[in-house]
DNA sequence: GTTTAGGCTTCG
């Protein structure tokens, strides 16, 4: 075997012959000779094992030397490599992607590229006898075929090399190579046309059918990987087509490998485990190794006379100018190094603004967009970003130019969906925004530098982070709750909110997959405004216990300031002053009661103190127990924060009495009643857990005092848990939310935590 | 009920 497998990194380094010198790629010079030399590098670039006449099978790869830090463009750490023969299909089955390599035995000959690809000058060829690879493997998991059957998923997905004709669906994973934006067919729904392939270097066309726009895969780039489930497998002119049948559903994903996964679908219920996991990055690398990936957009300042291409950019204006024509003027922060056409409308028939300054010369494209893709230009908002794909750069003179003046680049999209012509609107959380985003806001800091026109650009680069409300939103009829807030934020993905830096607010759509407390009795607290202390509402059993212990000193309570009378073992005071004023039913302080016997008495009285005598000195109860009683209301005092004596009710200057003045009149530091609950929301793109608590009365319509006392609020409570989250029913049938979310750091012994908060939401619903 | 499309520029 030439190509051999090292355990250790190290091992790299002593693995060769004692006669092998080894020599770094910045030092390979093309007039040596390299019969006892190595170079070690990372494959950076590993190509397909390919077919050729003369040689029978090669393989290109690039290595690159990461040790020798050089700031010298001139000094080239990374090389071309080509393997010939076995040596070819050896490589190619044994080294991945981001491996170290230590190569020997080879021959150095002028790259063919060096223009083209800004290598090194040379190129290595590993062709001779002693040609040798020692391999030290860095990827933490084995690249593997799409043909993963495991535990965890219900899915089997087949390699696309394997698919046979049949009207059995299948589920299958796949590198998009070729896709055009979905288009009306003559029957009644749009149609996807793409072609993909996996590890198996097959390809296979699948054409996708849906009446629903949205149901149609979020395809931005090839490369992209998607997943289709239920689709079968038919040959048409002698190539295999995928269909997809009844109950199809497809996910995609970006095919970068180090962006984050984040399925993107209108599936409301869809299967994504670890096996998912690791299909896509299999294929992610794969595709990295096979360069399927490589097809960025090209910047306006890139664009040539006559060239097609496809533009990312941001829409900034549009016009109707006839029923089969629209215009939008759009940018991507970079400068067109040609004159660009302004197409001239009148103000009034223009939607959306932009900048007029010479600052902006050559910086604001125009594109027409023909026939079918009116329809999907009409719905563009100003501030979308979008992607326009196959766009044709036109040189043309504006009407009143002379035909001796210099023709500007104006840009069409012609009619017809032929190389994939189309548009599609961009999340604007999409990564592949990031480099035009922040180009656009480098150049719009230079120019405010340079003019000191500051305010307008300062508004600009504003309108460039805030794309409209209306783009990317879920629109959903069914959702169970609604946002009260102000605030105009696009929606996210929850895991867009947990990469996301605190404190911020966001708004999402997601499911409560569960909810804690599951008794509902359980979410209702005490929480002291003073100290901030949150405990739970003490049990009857509790409360109970501190009547009795209270009632084991049954001596009489004698104070100045009140009337006693007693029937039995119960004793009555109430205020001389309040007699005064004849408010003194307002206000009861019993001795000698049990819990049963106040709840009686509260029942027909406003405001009813348990006491207790000790040593013939009135006290209040234990804090454990409620120190006022009204009607069916309890009132708790907070144990820190009260007054620990019993003092002379100060009843002067109160008319009418409720638990405010009577916890003030006692000294007490009164307990809010509040609610407080846990959900597990999940979308799309994961779960994330949420407090439901400072706006919990505002989401559910209830005050948390009613909650404590009144049946109909701890129902209303219920009834709406009930709906967020329907007993014995499956996620599909959980509604959708939409909600406004807090992020916050909360700081416990010494440890910092990301905290997540529902507020400014209300559950719809008829109450 | 399961059609439609089945890549392949370039009029404006």
């Amino acid at each position: 075997m030439p190509v051999h497998t090292v355990k250790c990194a190290s091992d790299l380094d002593t693995i060769a012959p004692s006669h092998v010198q080894r020599i770094s790629i910045s030092n390979l010079k093309l007039t040596s000779d390299y019969v006892h030399t190595s170079v070690k590098g990372e494959v950076v670039q590993k190509g397909p094992v390919v077919s050729c006449r003369q040689r029978d099978h090669l393989l290109k790869a690039v290595i690159q030397d990461k040790e020798t830090q050089s700031s010298d463009p001139s000094q080239h750490t990374s090389i071309n490599v080509i393997f010939f023969g076995t040596l070819a299909k050896d490589f190619s089955q044994t080294v991945s992607q981001g491996d170290m390599v230590l190569l020997s035995g080879f021959t150095i000959s002028k790259s063919p590229t060096e223009q083209t690809d800004r290598l090194h000058p040379g190129l290595l060829e590993m062709s001779r006898n002693d040609a040798c690879v020692y391999v030290y493997s860095t990827n933490v998991f084995v690249p593997s075929g799409p043909d993963v059957v495991s535990s965890e998923s219900r899915y089997t997905y087949v390699p696309l090399n394997e698919l046979k004709p049949s009207r059995n669906p299948v589920n299958i994973y796949g590198v998009v190579t070729f896709f055009k934006q979905p288009f009306p067919t003559k029957g009644t729904d749009y149609c996807s046309t793409l072609k993909i392939t996996d590890q198996s270097n097959v390809k296979v066309s699948c054409t996708i059918f849906s009446e629903r726009l949205e149901d149609h895969p979020k395809i931005f780039q090839i490369g992209d990987i998607i997943r289709l489930h239920r689709v079968k497998a038919q040959m048409f002119n002698g190539s295999m087509t995928l269909l997809t049948t009844l109950g199809w559903s497809t996910v995609t994903f970006d095919g970068k490998i180090d962006s984050p996964i984040d399925p993107r679908t209108s599936s409301r219920t869809f299967n994504f485990g670890a096996a998912d996991k690791r299909i896509v990055e299999g294929l992610r690398q794969w595709a990295a190794s096979q360069l399927l990936n490589k097809e960025p957009t090209v910047p306006l300042s890139s664009v040539q006379p006559k060239m097609f291409f496809d533009l990312t950019c941001q829409l900034l204006a549009k016009a109707s100018m006839d029923t089969r024509c629209m215009l939008l003027k759009v940018w991507d922060g970079t400068q067109c190094a040609h004159p660009l056409l302004n197409v001239a409308v009148a103000p009034d028939a223009l939607e959306g603004k932009y900048p007029q300054s010479t600052d902006q010369e050559n910086m604001i494209a125009n594109v027409l967009v023909y026939d079918n893709h009116v329809e999907g230009a009409s719905k563009l908002k100003p501030g979308m970003f979008l992607r326009l794909y196959n766009l044709h750069a036109v040189p043309q003179r504006a009407p009143e130019q002379s035909a001796d003046s210099a023709s500007s680049l104006c840009f069409h999209l012609h009619g017809g969906t032929s190389y994939g012509k189309g548009l599609c609107v961009l999340p604007s959380e999409s990564p592949e925004l990031q480099p035009l985003k922040s180009s656009h806001l480098s150049r719009l800091l230079q120019s405010a530098v340079a003019d000191e026109d500051e305010v307008n650009d300062a508004t600009l680069v504003e309108a460039w982070y805030t794309p409209p409300e209306a783009l990317g939103e879920r629109v959903n009829e069914d959702c169970f709750t609604v946002r009260t807030c102000g605030h105009t934020l696009q929606q996210v993905s929850l895991a867009h909110v947990k990469r996301s830096a605190t404190p911020m607010v966001f708004h999402v759509c997601a499911k409560v997959k569960s909810y804690q407390p599951q008794n509902l009795y359980q979410c209702l607290k005490l929480f002291c405004p003073q100290c901030t202390a949150l405990v739970e509402v003490p049990n009857d059993e509790v409360i109970a216990q501190v009547f009795q212990d209270a009632m084991r000193c049954s001596q009489p309570c004698s104070e100045q300031w009140a009337i006693t009378s007693t029937v039995d073992a119960i004793s009555m005071h109430v205020s001389c002053d309040m007699i005064v004023k004849d408010t003194h039913t307002q206000l009861l302080f019993l001795q000698g009661v049990t819990l049963e016997e106040v709840c009686v008495i509260s029942d027909a009285h406003s405001n009813v103190v348990p006491v207790r005598s000790d040593n013939g000195r009135m006290r209040l109860l234990d804090f454990s127990a409620p120190f006022l009683f009204c009607k069916d209301k309890r009132y708790f005092g907070c144990k820190r924060c009260s007054q620990s004596t019993f003092v002379e009710p100060d009843v002067s200057e109160v008319e009418i009495w409720d638990e405010h003045n009577v916890a003030k009149a006692l000294g007490v530091q009164l307990m809010q009643y509040a609610l407080l609950m846990k959900f597990e929301l999940v979308d799309e793109t994961g779960t994330l857990e949420a407090l439901i608590w400072e706006d919990a009365e505002k989401f559910f319509h209830v005050t948390a005092a009613d909650t404590s006392a009144c049946q109909d609020s701890q129902d209303k409570v219920q009834t709406t848990m009930d709906k967020l989250h329907p007993p014995g029913s499956s996620m599909a049938e959980h509604p959708w939310l939409d909600l406004c979310l807090s992020a916050y750091t909360v700081e416990e012994n010494g440890t910092t935590q990301v905290c997540y908060q529902i507020t400014n939401t209300e559950a719809k619903g008829n109450f």
